[in-house]
DNA sequence: CTGAGAGTTGACCGACCGGTCGACTATCTC
DNA sequence: GAGATAGTCGACCGGTCGGTCAACTCTCAG
């Protein structure tokens, strides 16, 4: 029991580590099993198959995320356009804190794992895509907020949203290919001038 | 002799159809030379490893793109920011229509490769990020010419072109993870309005 | 003390992986 | 016609993959 959710725990963050670190493919249960000192007969026993492995570790990543330094990004004590940094700051320094650690920038987990997957694995792919749409309502709330004080001049809130985590997720692949952090720190703040105009002309 | 060629050929075309539409790690060997009717030994005649061939792949692919739509949208006959309209719709349209040969949208070659890869592998993360070198230069002239012909005011044009080729690769990423080429056409025109502003305040 | 269920163990499975190799053929040169 | 060279062929290699399984231990309720 205890035991057991202790298990369960020190599988699901091994492989949370390593997929985010390298990559789905590239590690092998085999291996989770060895770093996380279980069994696979006892990996098998809590997860029936990898791609439930993957489902859980999205689950626990997008968990942690939402109630870590997103949570404290998207506070709705902080004027909307901080928090758009905020987020930005967040992103780098989590950038950079892992590849101090580990020598390599290892960007974004759900990013990284939609590449790779979404053209194989249709329930992965979903899972990943309601991932963004969560990410996404987070930048349109603080959009719409922007514009309710009147502190940006109205606009699509939705389809700019989605623009702004689109930018997110490029500025972190571009700096992932680089392996360089400041890149985040570099382009990062531009996400704030990204407009997309309501329905009638520009 | 020509045959030669023409099994190089084979085998480097199915492989970057492959690897493209589904990933690095999923595509093997085998699978390659079965599809483009070679046998394995003649395979490794020609590369050396599965790493030469990615790295014949992204040249290929990178030869293709540069001399292909990108030279179109990016023509200097075209008005600068006429460019970046005609980039969006080039990577729609193709998005588009591997969507429907395929049921999937593939994304970006490059990006896919580079957030699969770039953790593991440094010779291929070294290249694909000089292909984004190159393609970021390309944005860098059009902003150059798009302020010297005074269309936008002055601003860090190479630090703006990294940006909107980031926002490129997370509009398709985000594409691909809802499966839908139409988000290229519905968040990729605010690449216009992405600005860094020169050293200076702002 | 008994029995049931949760959790653990590690040997084992067939399939597949990237890569090797020696034998063979086709083509061109001298 | 001899020899060199480029290209082809497919069996074979050791290793790894995701996944299975029967036997085992541990815990706890009745």
């Amino acid at each position: 029991m205890n035991t057991a959710v202790d298990t369960r725990a020190r599988i699901l963050s091994t492989a949370r580590e390593l997929f985010h670190g390298r990559s789905y493919a590239d590690v092998g249960i085999k291996e989770i099993c060895n770093i996380a000192q279980v069994q696979k007969g006892s990996f098998y026993h809590f997860f029936p198959s990898k791609q439930d492995l993957a489902m859980a570790v999205i689950d626990d990543m997008a968990d942690d995320w939402a109630h870590g330094f997103v949570a404290e990004a998207f506070d709705r004590d902080l004027p909307p356009l901080e928090r758009l940094d905020y987020m930005i700051d967040a992103a780098y320094y989590w950038q950079k804190a892992a590849k101090e650690l580990e020598g390599r920038m290892p960007g974004c987990l759900f990013g990284n794992m939609a590449l790779e997957i979404s053209t194989r694995d249709e329930v992965l792919r979903a899972k990943l895509n309601a991932v963004f749409q969560k990410a996404s309502s987070r930048f349109h709330e603080t959009l719409d907020e922007a514009v309710d004080q009147g502190l940006i001049p109205p606009l699509d809130t939705e389809a700019t949203a989605q623009a702004m985590l689109a930018f997110l997720e490029g500025v972190i692949l571009l700096a992932k290919t680089r392996n360089d952090p400041d890149v985040v720190l570099h382009l990062g703040p531009a996400i704030k001038t990204l407009r997309i105009e309501l329905a009638a002309e520009n």
